[in-house]
DNA sequence: ATTACTGCAAAGGCTTTGCATTGTA
DNA sequence: TACAATGCAAAGCCTTTGCAGTAAT
């Protein structure tokens, strides 16, 4: 059975890439992660595992890896400058991020992609790829919130 | 009659801020502005008319009309990491941007208002702020790509 | 044996901040 | 007059890059 890491070591493969030793680890912990990290705390997984990887090189290796569609890069509420990661297994993954709790409550793909349908209908435009970011509050919260009266 | 500059004027006073000269001219650039633009340029539109307004002033004071809700903060695809302005006179705004021509096509606030409010209704939480980034290719670009057999 | 990849440290791009000065209220 | 706001320059934060050494194919 192939796993996604075989997968994307064949790719890089296939593309003149070299299988290196960090390559292989930040798969590995790419592969271990369900949700977005940004490069800092991708690199402390890693480090854990390798001490002498470089922070670099988990740049480098991330931005390869976004070229070769092997992981999504995208930004996410409120720390939006900071970039983030996943590996791309499965449909893109966008988020409401609580203010009050830091939650990130995923949102149902289909919605982002009916948005995109019709803006490709409405305007005659293409959409390659989206980015949707909302902030508010998580189902735990606005309850809460509620309660106190305060929304 | 009251401009948008007048009462952004009397919400400085009202939070006991000061009116300075600095602020105004800003709150003149922006309301010139239909798009959202960066620090960068709204500073330059600035400086032209006052040689000694700084950056800083410009970064401060959008800062602080930003948390006076007097302009919407945001950013906008390709240049993810820069963060854009523009006087918050009526509904948040949101762009396709064409990777062709560099063209930002408007959103249809409604459909990011129907998917907000969906989202509300599914997952039971609250949303205070959207941000939708689509990239792709703007409708002239989509004809003529298509014309070319390679879209 | 090549040529790509790595680690290190320095640089880059955007934004914020410390401090002395200026100017509003 | 008092305190906020400004300009300047330096620092901060995230990311990229030059270079010499290292390693994958």
């Amino acid at each position: 059975m192939t796993t996604i890491i075989d997968e994307a070591e064949a790719t890089l493969h296939r593309h003149g890439f070299k299988v290196t030793p960090q390559r292989s680890l930040l798969l590995q912990v790419l592969a271990a992660q369900a949700n977005y990290l940004d490069a800092e705390e991708i690199y402390q997984l890693a480090h854990a595992q390798d001490r002498s990887i470089s922070l670099a090189t988990v740049y480098r290796t991330l931005n390869l890896f976004a070229e070769l569609g092997l992981v999504d890069q995208r930004y996410v509420e409120p720390e939006h400058r900071r970039e983030v990661f996943r590996l791309a297994d499965g449909p893109e993954q966008h988020y409401l991020t609580c203010l009050r709790c830091g939650t990130r409550v995923p949102i149902a793909t289909d919605l982002l992609d009916n948005m995109a349908r019709e803006l490709v209908r409405r305007k005659g435009v293409t959409v390659t790829s989206a980015c949707a970011c909302f902030t508010g509050y998580c189902p735990a919260c606005t309850a809460e919130l509620r309660r106190e009266g305060k929304l």
